[in-house]
Order: structure tokens, then sequence, then C-alpha cells
DNA sequence: TTGAAACGGCACGTGCCGTGCCATTTTCAG
DNA sequence: CTGAAAATGGCACGGCACGTGCCGTTTCAA
């Protein structure tokens, strides 16, 4: 939308000013950022106090970004640099499962969880920051899994019937409802007992069941 | 935990003020508060603009509620005066999906579910807004929901592997992850794929597969 | 080397917060 | 019915963070 604050957001890469003296400045203020909000919380969190501890005055956050919604967001995200990627051992349940632990323990727990949960908090107020968490990496997130999910299933280790293109909601689905619902703890456990309902499924079981 | 707040919160019932002038007032307020948000949006609804509108003075909201979070969630929840309840036609699938229809219907698009977003978005930063939500509607709904699934399970409707305990999570998680994170429309065709893909399941299909 | 851009520091007006005070109205116990 | 107690509307206050100017200095690019 706006041509201004092009540097950072929408730009997919981190951390590619001009000049060395510019990309120090960004990423102080970004580190700021995340250490602040670790300390008083997203809610308390003020962008004259992070100018402040940065040392740097406000504008030189103003001129970078729109709102503070989006400096948390680029700050959270330059931390993930290396994203998750997929393991394929063959045996899509045990990928999932390891893919998903690893989510969870990063994303789920201290010291990003809270982070994570406060932005994704954010984003329900912010259109802008919601957009763009999505397209970094929400999106980016669910085109691995689909395409892991689609290799699994040509390999006859899923139901040819289920619907690739609910599967990143129904399996994101309740780790999220945890977290920001119920705002109950992730632990693999849960994770164990998510995946094997998915797998069982809710109707009835075919050697019971109606199924001819 | 405040014994000051006591008359909204945490009462469950609405509206059971001693006199009915202070019913009034608090009415009014809520009512505002609806006006307001859907207005201005929850972000830049602020106290002061409810108080100037509905009339009152702002200490007769303070002795109220705690914060514009706890008001929000009172005013919210005043609207949904009759719970959901279940159909029960004794097909399980087809009482799901009328019920999760009309949920869909009524807090998955305007007028309350842009409000609903704003107030789970709340809830990510306000641990007693968070609690309290759970406690009057969250709770009671995953309650209802799994004693109706008990009863399709005895009845041979539901696999009797299925983890009940995993039922709220795994039918709720993905409309609420549609909603606060890809952002995109509740429809019932929406509603109905999900139902089928956790239906079906994503074990490999029975008739294909390595289940003897 | 020189002009432009970015910068830190400071100040300003604005909006809303949460609270105190006051005069009035309403409520309720005696 | 009456008087004390509580709730209320109105107003004002200090506090904080916002977002934006301005100014003198530093850094950068041509």
């Amino acid at each position: 939308m706006s041509t201004r604050h092009v540097p950072f957001h929408y730009s997919g890469g981190m951390t590619d000013h001009r000049t060395p003296r510019a990309a120090e400045r960004t990423e102080a203020i970004m580190r700021t950022t995340l250490e602040l909000a670790q300390e008083v919380g997203y809610t308390k969190l003020s962008i004259e106090a992070v100018a402040a501890r940065a040392g740097v005055g406000k504008h030189t956050i103003y001129r970078r970004w729109p709102s503070k919604g989006a400096l948390f967001l680029d700050s959270l995200l330059s931390l993930n640099e290396t994203d998750f990627d997929y393991p394929d051992t063959g045996d899509i349940a045990a990928d999932l499962r390891e893919q998903i632990y690893a989510a969870v323990d990063l994303l789920g727990q201290p010291p990003v969880g809270p982070l994570y949960q406060a932005l994704l908090g954010e984003a329900q107020h912010n259109p802008a920051v919601a957009a763009d968490l999505n397209e970094r990496f929400i999106t980016p997130q669910a085109e691995k899994t689909v395409a892991r999910l689609e290799k699994a299933r040509d390999q006859g280790q899923l139901s040819p019937d289920f619907d690739l293109g609910m599967a990143m909601d129904i399996l994101s689905g309740p780790l999220y409802f945890r977290v920001l619902i119920t705002h109950q703890p992730l632990t693999h456990d849960y994770v164990d007992r998510m995946l094997d309902a998915l797998f069982t499924g809710m109707g009835p079981s075919p050697e019971t069941g109606a199924g001819m």
C-alpha cells in the first residue's frame, strides 16, 4: 500500500539496508523491541520506550515502520531466519509429528510463545499486520505442509478422499485453538492425541460401522 | 479476584442490578459500547466516548467494569442470551452440521463477527478477559458438544477410538484458524468440507490401505 | 568535496487514561 | 416519612504516549 515504508515489511528479506549504519540501527531497534516486549508485555510496549532504550530518535522508527504492530511483526520474524523444513523419512505420521513438535516447541512456549500470541492478538486489530503475517509466515508454511501431504497421499499413506485444501486448517486449527482460546499449554502429548484423533477420524470405525 | 466489580462479570446472569435505574444505566452503557465499537472499531473505542454518548459519568463505567476489555466482553455476551442448543435428530453428522452452521452464521459474519474477532484479539492481551470468556462461553459450549458426541458414540455413530477430549479442539480449531489466522470467510461450504475431512480422517482409506 | 539524506534531541499539541472532588439525585433502612 | 448512605453527572487534573514538527549534526553517495 504505502511506498514510504518499503525497507522491511513486504520485502521478505531481512536486514537489507543500503548502509551498514542504517542496518545497525534497524537491528538495534528490533532487538530492543523484543527485549521490552518480554519485560513489560506487548500491550505496554511503547515506541517511545523503544526509541529511548535503543538510543535512537522516534523518527528513525517511524521512518521504518508504520505502526507498533508492524515493528513487532518484523522484530519477531527476524528471529525466524530458518524456516521449519519438513523432514521426509517416508512415514508421514512420524514426519508430521516431528514437524509439529518443532513448531510447538518454538512458538508454543517462552520466550517466543507469548510474543507470538501477542502478535496474533494484534493481527486481530490490524489488517496490515494480519496480511503480512500470512504472506511471510503462515502461507509459506501451509504450502510446505500441503506439498509433503501430497507426496504421502501419492504413496498411499493418506486417504485419497482426504481434502488436502483443509489440511493446514485441520492440522493447525486445534493448536491455535488451544493457544488462543482455551489458553492451555501445547505439549507433545497434546500433539500426539491430536494426530491420533485426526488419523482415526470421527466416522464410525470400519470394522464396527455401517460402511459396506 | 476483585470483589469490587461483582455486579456483572463472573456473575453469569445479566442485568441483575438491585435498582431499575442502575440496570438502565448498565444496559445503556453496554448498548452504546456495541454501537461505538461497530462505528469506529474496538481499537479506537474509548471509555471516554462511551460515557459521553451514553450520557453517564466515567465513574459509572469504571465502577462496573475494571477495563475496556471487560466492558466489551459483557456487552457482547449480553447479546447472546440464548445459547446454542444442540439439535438431536439422531444423526450426529447432520446435527453437528446444523449446530456449526448456526454458530458460524452468528459469530462468523457481521454484525457480531467482527466484534467477536476483536474480543478474541483483546483476550490475547488480557488474561482476565480470556478467562471470563472461557468460563462463560467457550467451556459451556464445549460441554454441550461433548455431551452430544458421547451420545452419538454410544449409538455407534462415532468411532469408539475417537478421543472425545479432543473433539472441541478439532471441531472448533479449524473455524477459529480460518477467522483468526487466514482471515477468510466462514461459509457453509467450508463447514461441510471440514466435517467431511474430519469424518473421513487422514489415515489411509480402509479399502486401500494397510489395515488388515 | 559537496549536497542530500538520515539522524538524535527536543518540544509541541492531542487524545485518552484513571482518579479526585463536588453538588445533586436516588435508594433504602429505621 | 425521613435522614443517612450510596450512586450519579460534571468537571478538572496529572500522566503518558502518540505522531509530527524543527534544528543542528553526522553519515553517505556522487
